[in-house]
DNA sequence: ATCCCTCGTGTAATCGATTCCACGAGGAGG
DNA sequence: CCTCCTCGTGGAATCGATTACACGAGGGAT
C-alpha cells in the first residue's frame, strides 16, 4: 500500500531527508558516518526512489522517445533495439511509438511523448511534416531524425546514403541484361520515399535508360501496395524485367503477387529490394538487397540526441548502404559451378 | 523555456487553479461560463497537463509495462504491436522494454519499470522467476503473463495452447512417412521452452515413436543456437528425418545450417516451426508451421491487465494454436496438380 | 583568545498538478 | 422572512522528491 518514501528513509536512518538525497545523488559532502546509515536504511526498507517526483522537481526525465514508422518492418525493429541499446548504455531509457505509417497515429504519440516531458525525440517522420512536429522543432524540444526527414529545419538528421548502393544495383542488373526496370516507391511525403526513386532514375540515366510512370509503382511501404504495385506491372502490356521495391516489406508483398501469378524468379522476372533482412538468405530465391547499416544508425542517432540534450553541438550523420548481391536478379556466375538457367 | 502550467491557465481565465482542473478533468459542477473560458485559455495557451505532476497526485500513470523477451523475434514484434494497439484503445500507454532473452536485461527493465510506477506490468518471463518477479508479484504490483509463465504464482496468464497443433503436426510428419524426428527446444527455464518439447515428446509416443537425448537439441530461442543444434543433428550417424524448430529464428538457424551443408529441404531433411510468420511462404520452400493467435493474445493480455488494475477479476486465457502445413516435410498431395519429387 | 572558513546538516520552498474543505450566493420550502 | 440545501468557487494541503539557504561546530591562522 503505501510505499517507502525517502522521509521513511530519513527516519530510519536518523537524518533529514535532505541527506538522504544528497547520497543517493552523490552530492555534495556527507559524512561517512551518515552515508552509512542511509545506505543501511535503503537497503533494509528496499527504497527505490520516485522517478516521477524527481523528474517534477528536476525537469528532466532521462527519458527518450523514439518514434517510429512501422515496428513490423523488420529494419526499423533492428533500428528500435540498437536505439534502446546505446540510450541504456548512455543511461537513458526510451518510449517506444508505432506509427504504423499513419500521420495521424504518429502525432499522438509525439504529443503523449511531449506530456511526459521525455528530454529528446526521435523520429522517421511518416510525412512531410505535421504541424505537431514543426512546433515542437521550433519549440525547441530536442529531436534528431533518423532514417527519414523532413527538409527545411534545424534538425539533426541520421540516415544513409543509398544513392552510391542504387548505383551498383542498376550496373549489376544492366550487366546482366535487364533493361526495362520499375521501382514500386514509397509515399513522396517521405524523404525514403522519393529519394529512392530519384536515385533509381539517376542511375538509370547513366545508362541511358528511361523510367517510364508505368514503371514508378505507389506504394505505402506495406506488403499490401507492394502486391499491388507488383499486380500492376504485370499487367501491363510490356512488363518490366525488373521490381526493385523500395523496402523489404513491399518486396514481400510483389513476392506475393509473383508467386500469385505462377510466375519465377528471376526467370520471368526479377527481383531487388532496398533494407536488408536476415530472411532474404533463405527466400526462394534469395533476394538481392540493399543493406543499411542499421545498427550504427540507431547508435549515431542516440547520440546525436544526447548531444543536443547535454549542450553539446550534434552533427548530421550519413552513412553508406551498400548492395548485397544474391540471386534474385538472374545468375552471378562466380565460381564454375554455374547451374543452367533453362532458356 | 517557462512552459505553461495550470496557474498561467487559472490566472488569463480568471479562475482559480482548482477550476482549472476541474473542468479538465470533467469534475464536479463548474459553471457553463466558467468552462467556457478555461477551455478558450487553454487553446490560446496552447496549455498541456504535465502528467508528471498529475501522476504524482493521483498515484497513477495510466502506463503499462510490456517487458518482451526479443523484439528482433517477428512473434513478439507482432504481440507488442496487438498490445500497444489495444493498450491505446483503452486510454493506456506503453512502455517496452527488450529483454534479448537475458533474465538480467529483463529485470533491468521490470525495475526501471517499476521505479516510473507503472500501473501494471505484462512479462513473458525469460526464465524461471527472478527474485525481482517474485517480489513484485507478491507485492501486488498488477501483473500478467503473455506467452510464457512462471508457474505458483497468483497471476493471470494469457498464451497459446499449441498441444493440440503439435499432435496433427506429427500426424502430418508420420502420414508423411517419417520416424525419426527431432527438435530443437527453447531453455527449459521457460515454459514454452520445456511445454513444446512436452507436447512434441506427448504426440511422438502416440505414435510409438521415441524421442532419444540426442534428438533433442538444446536452443535458447535465438537462430545461433538453431543452427548449431542443427549442425550436431547432422553430423550424427544416424541424423534426423525431420527438425522442428520450437521457434522461428531457430527454424532460420536451421535452414542456414542446412544450406551450408548443401542439403535440400524436404528432399534430404523436414523441417516445421513453432511460430508462423510471414515469410514462411516465401522461404525455400515454405515452412510448415504452427501459428498462434498472436494478435488475439495480445489483446486479450491488456484486457486482462486493464481489469486487474481497474479492480475487476481477470481470467487466464488460453488460445488453441493451428498447424499451417506447407511444403517443407514433404509434398502433401491434395491438388490434381502433383509436382514430381525426383526420388 | 579571536576570527573566519569549511564542513555537515536541517528547514523549508518548490516543481505542477488534484482534491478536501469552507464559504458565499441564491433558490426552495416552511 | 427565516432556514436549509445546493451549487460554484477558491484557498491550501498534498504527492515525493531536490536544493537554496541558514546555522552550529570545529579547526587553522593570526
Amino acid at each position: 500500500m503505501a510505499s517507502v518514501g525517502i522521509k521513511d528513509v530519513a527516519a530510519r536512518a536518523g537524518v533529514s531527508v535532505a541527506t538522504v538525497s544528497r547520497v543517493l545523488n552523490a552530492h555534495a559532502s556527507v559524512s561517512p558516518a551518515a552515508r552509512e546509515r542511509v545506505l543501511a536504511a535503503v537497503d533494509a526498507l528496499g527504497y527505490r526512489p520516485n522517478t516521477l517526483a524527481r523528474s517534477l522537481r528536476t525537469d528532466q526525465t532521462r527519458t527518450l522517445g523514439l518514434v517510429i514508422s512501422d515496428v513490423l518492418n523488420p529494419y526499423f525493429t533492428e533500428l528500435a533495439r540498437s536505439v534502446e541499446e546505446e540510450a541504456r548504455a548512455l543511461g537513458y531509457s526510451i518510449i517506444f511509438g508505432n506509427a504504423d505509417e499513419r500521420p495521424e497515429l504518429q502525432d499522438h504519440h509525439i504529443r503523449t511523448l511531449l506530456d511526459r516531458r521525455i528530454d529528446g525525440l526521435l523520429v522517421s517522420p511518416a510525412d512531410g511534416g505535421s504541424p505537431l512536429v514543426l512546433d515542437a522543432a521550433r519549440a525547441g524540444t530536442p529531436m534528431v531524425f533518423v532514417d527519414r526527414w523532413i527538409p527545411g529545419l534545424d534538425v539533426p538528421v541520421v540516415r544513409a546514403d543509398g544513392r552510391a548502393a542504387v548505383r551498383d544495383l542498376v550496373a549489376h542488373l544492366h550487366g546482366l541484361g535487364h533493361r526495362r526496370l520499375a521501382i514500386i516507391a514509397g509515399p513522396a511525403a517521405t524523404t525514403t520515399g522519393s529519394e529512392r526513386v530519384a536515385a533509381f532514375r539517376d542511375a538509370l540515366a547513366e545508362y541511358g535508360l528511361p523510367l517510364p510512370d508505368a514503371y514508378i509503382g505507389q506504394g505505402d511501404f506495406q506488403a499490401g501496395s507492394g502486391r499491388r504495385a507488383t499486380e500492376r506491372f504485370l499487367a501491363l502490356p510490356e512488363p518490366p524485367e525488373v521490381v526493385f521495391a523500395a523496402d523489404n516489406l513491399m518486396a514481400l508483398g510483389a513476392l506475393d503477387a509473383i508467386r500469385a501469378r505462377g510466375l519465377r524468379i528471376p526467370h520471368d522476372i526479377a527481383l531487388a529490394a532496398f533494407d536488408d533482412i536476415p530472411w532474404f538468405v533463405h527466400t526462394d530465391p534469395p533476394v538481392t538487397a540493399i543493406a543499411q547499416p542499421t545498427g550504427e544508425l540507431g547508435r549515431a542517432a542516440i547520440r546525436a540526441l544526447t548531444d543536443l540534450i547535454e549542450g553539446r553541438t550534434p552533427e548530421s550523420v550519413t552513412l553508406p548502404a551498400r548492395l548485397v548481391v544474391r540471386s534474385s536478379c538472374g545468375e552471378h556466375t562466380t565460381t564454375g559451378a554455374t547451374r543452367r538457367s533453362d532458356a
